[in-house]
DNA sequence: GAGTTACAGATTGTTGACAATTACGTATAC
DNA sequence: GTATACGTAATTGTCAACAATCTGTAACTC
């Protein structure tokens, strides 16, 4: 038969109005729109985002353990700030599962994962001349996350897909830095090729040594202008 | 007033029923109560735990969250088995996020943290002579968990925490590695050691020496005795 | 007889109402 | 005038009913 008729076991893509709300509620989050610390009322979300209660508050489950809200009994959700201390234990961490990335990278890369993370690389030098600093950051991002696919190590990538969430806050604050994008460029030359090259060993270094650098740039970029989320609160 | 009467400010503590719900089904998971791949029906856990269905859901929802379930839309949950390609990815994780610790704990433990972590050290080598290797195992447990304590890293903290739930079906496997044991004490000693001389590299180097070792003797583990857990899903 | 279609049972996703708890404003005692 | 106790409003935690979806069985067509 031709028609749509029946599909079995077809796993229905069903619809899920709760992803729906995820998907709503993650964006605003992670695009800022809303305030650090903000309360977040069950009741405004429902009628906000068109759904019930139920659903709203399996959402917010969701995203405290995503550690993006933090949910107290009887005193409800609220947005989650994140301050310098933690944005730095979180890159720590970062730091640690992406060199594990990079070296299984190195081992498992396809001649794909290679020539995709080639060319984001080769992408980024022109940016860096223009001083293009948003596309140079957001190249930045998907080098690593190229890197990160490529190691074909589930867990990390599971785990850093959150704990990136986590800091979108910071995310431009290190390419800001005067000279970072031009010692970041080098770092990332050592480490393409370093996996390019099938060196675990080498690629590990590399990108240790390239997140060492994020490291002090941070707190360089949070010694300069005084945290505004942290100020009140 | 003498009354209890109001306390004002006091975070009382809610009951929160739900919370009693999760430490169960956590416990049974944990414990191995429940069989893997085993189905967990919402209706069911009401009854069997006497809540309602939307508590059971909030837990089933966190438990998901932390890998001890999954969850597939319209068609239920049911315990989450780990494989061995998955175990060991999940170590590889341990090894680099307690690594990191380890270096922090050399750099950050006080006195109070020095001594409980001599303390359970010191109490591992009778056990090792005696054989009993379940109380070694319970107390190498205790020991991890008091380095990344000392770390005082919060970060790295909660995410080995979920990381080791996942593992507890492979928890006892190692140590049976015939020498496993006495190659497990001598790299403890080592790393007790650097962590008491505030030695960050190689307090560092010690834990991941170390946690090398398991790597490898999961995998002898895992070529000895077929996994059972793989047999049949 | 093989394959497909319609139906029934079981289970999950969602919705709305009720109970428990907290926070704030007001009155009162000293 | 200050601090404490009470009452009310706002908000979350829980519960039970309804709708949507999936799985397995039996009848039907060719």
């Amino acid at each position: 038969m031709v028609t749509p008729g029946v599909r079995k076991g077809v796993r229905s893509e069903s619809p899920q109005p709760a992803d729906a709300v995820y998907v709503q509620l993650h964006h605003e989050l992670i695009a800022g729109d809303l305030l650090p610390q903000q309360r977040l009322v069950e009741a405004d979300l429902c009628s906000r985002l068109h759904t019930s209660r139920g659903t709203v508050r399996a959402v917010l489950l969701r995203l405290e353990h995503e550690g993006l809200v933090v949910r107290e009994p009887y005193r409800g959700a609220h947005v989650r700030v994140i301050d310098e201390r933690e944005a730095v234990e979180i890159t720590e961490v970062r730091a640690v599962l992406e060199t594990l990335a990079a070296r299984h990278a190195a081992m498992m890369a396809t001649e794909d994962d290679l020539a995709a993370i080639r060319a984001i690389h080769a992408e980024m030098r022109p940016l860096l001349k223009n001083g293009d600093l948003l596309a140079y950051s957001d190249a930045n991002r998907r080098l690593h996350a190229r890197i990160v696919e490529a190691s074909r190590h589930a867990t990390a990538q599971r785990l850093l897909s959150e704990l990136k969430a986590q800091l979108v806050r910071y995310q431009y604050r290190t390419v800001l830095v005067p000279g970072r994008p031009q010692q970041s460029w080098a770092e990332h030359t050592a480490l393409v090729d370093a996996i390019g090259h099938r060196d675990p060993d080498r690629a590990a270094a590399a990108m240790m040594a390239h997140l060492s650098g994020v490291v002090t740039a941070l707190h360089a970029a949070a010694g300069r202008d005084a945290d505004p989320a942290s100020g009140f609160g």
